[in-house]
DNA sequence: TGTTTTTGCTAAAACGTTTTATTAATATTG
DNA sequence: CAATATTAATAAAACGTTTTAGCAAAAACA
């Protein structure tokens, strides 16, 4: 086993200083008037000894530690885990690393994953916040620490934002099933007070109220499976005036599905469907399913991009971002009369 | 702002040295003699300042980092988004974070990440290798670190692997088809080399030639879409005889499907259709489709379990292991006559 | 009593960098 | 020619830990 090699070991070997050495490799030869000869010197005997410097010594020394932390709901959803996907690969590309974690949206996990990132030295962070962790993340904000927020809002937090137009996006889609000449139209969320969750409400609302339709909201809480779609079945039946459903997340509108299927309703001749969150499965479906998609690629990449720009200049000064992208509005089968 | 707090500043302020706090704080007190009523003077005094150890220096200083490397082949794939999830809840709840990256099966980006990784002093790894890593991978294991392979094998590696009963599965899945009466069984998968694939491949094989049935063999490449389901069209096309199909991945499945539908073909009554790896899609589909479902909670569960364990006693001493964990069939509508 | 053992604690080195302050040598100026 | 400015390089401190080796006092022993 060969000694370690270290930024030491080289200016021994060399003969000069560690100083000299340092300033080489950090490309500040020119402004500390290190001579031509000597850096030619020092970056032939790096490059032949294959030498790379030990992050953690530099990251003590320095305090960054070239790492971002991404925190999801669940990096198992499709929708965190293809946008985790693009982070990690544009990060990747800009010398940074990626440690992620999934809150479950629990406020206590959360604050021990932000513990345990502060204690790594993490330089910013990508986080879909859950509830009630408005004053841990304006500490990270405190401290000097870039943030971006996605996929939903928090009051009072000075952060940057990515987001999509929820509101308007579920308003337009309940206009959709108003012109195909639905007229009992329900909607069906969970029962979060998350901002995205609100805003999607509202957009129904507003569609309806406009309409003079009369509403149909059912909050349901999602379990992965079973007890939801009994939910929503035992709603469906009890309200059999419902010719068509918009839903809040594409989960719920999986759970739904299923509920439909056995309760026998034929989609979209006894009741129309629409979801939010595209999903292959919803263009795969028979009847494929309309949906309201997000725009996964370009979420990603303004949030990453946000976050690199703060930690290039450091510019906590610049005034907080409020991105808001535009999803697409996909008109498939359930949808038409 | 207050002035930065350091196990040093804890020494200075309890009047005490640096290396009894230390002792304390590593849980040594016993073993180093330090006295009851100092143990407590320091305990406390941590506790009321809320002191939290600098995990970079600590790292520094032991070669630890308490940082595990998951290295996939993308993130995003439902398979290994599950997997991740499972890895990073168990890693997290024994004080190890997870970094991840995907490789996209590129041996180039593979070994970049391997160094970066290996930078970070990263303390073990969990891979899904792509070809041709097999000497970084030893050099880990060479340089001491616990490596877990994943899905697939390396020949001449040393290393615990985690797969499934790829070979067998296949196998019996032909059996199935062959059982139900198809007589021209098609088998559609990925031109690689990798194991997984080759063992699926084998099992099909031998079923075909115990049958006595022709074989039907088509490799695609996956572009995630378009030219994917031209290709298993056109091969549809010219083998009109062929009346099932046994997919080696899902996402082929679902570009076959796509072309089935293009086709006008009906499943199961032109042709039958099974599929390795379940996908929630499957299950909804009409018809549904059958299929070999891997146990991606008991492939993360092993895998981090193995590396906890050698991480835990540094033990690259025991022979390393081979766990072959199994599949299970789901019949359903789609492979029935 | 004098010697050895045990107890309780600590000084200082080491991990591998970055960076500030400084020095010595050379070049430029008046 | 002496004084000043520039060039080229370096010594040493700092980042915050862990750990080896050792020391002084107290206890146990002969």
């Amino acid at each position: 086993m060969s000694k370690r090699i270290s930024i030491s070991s080289i200016a021994k070997d060399l003969g000069i200083s560690i100083t000299t050495v340092s300033f080489v490799l950090n490309g500040k030869a020119q402004e500390k008037r290190i001579s031509d000869k000597l850096v030619k010197k020092v970056m032939d005997y790096v490059e032949k000894i294959d030498y790379k410097p030990n992050s953690l010594a530099r990251s003590l020394r320095t305090g960054k530690s070239n790492i971002i932390g991404l925190i999801v709901e669940d990096i198992s959803y499709p929708f965190f885990a293809a946008i985790a996907k693009e982070i990690e690969d544009k990060a990747y590309r800009n010398g940074y690393k990626i440690i992620y974690s999934s809150t479950e949206n629990n406020v206590g996990k959360t604050k021990e994953l932000l513990e345990m990132y502060k204690d790594k030295h993490v330089d910013g962070y990508i986080i879909v916040p859950p509830e009630g962790i408005e004053q841990e993340v304006n500490a990270l904000y405190a401290d000097g620490k870039p943030v971006v927020l996605l996929d939903r809002y928090l009051d009072g937090v000075e952060a940057d934002y990515v987001t999509v137009n929820n509101e308007d996006s579920v308003y337009k889609a309940a206009q959709h099933l108003i012109q195909e000449g639905f007229k009992n139209i329900a909607f069906i969320t969970l029962n979060s007070l998350q901002s995205q969750m609100q805003d999607r409400l509202s957009g129904y609302e507003r569609a309806i109220k406009e309409a003079g339709l009369i509403p149909y909201i059912k909050e349901v809480s999602y379990d992965g499976g079973e007890r939801t779609k009994k939910h929503i079945s035992s709603f469906l039946q009890r309200n059999r005036e419902i010719d068509s459903i918009v839903f809040a997340t594409n989960y719920l509108c999986v759970s739904g599905l299923k509920a439909i299927k056995e309760l026998g309703l034929r989609i979209p001749e006894h009741i129309a469907v629409v979801s939010f969150d595209d999903y292959e499965l919803f263009e795969m479906y028979a009847p494929s399913i309309t949906s309201i998609a997000q725009p996964t690629g370009a979420i990603a990449e303004q949030a990453i991009n946000m976050l690199l720009s703060r930690l290039k200049k450091s510019s906590l000064d610049k005034k907080k971002q409020d991105v808001v992208l535009q999803t697409s509005f996909i008109v498939r089968e359930s949808s038409k009369t």
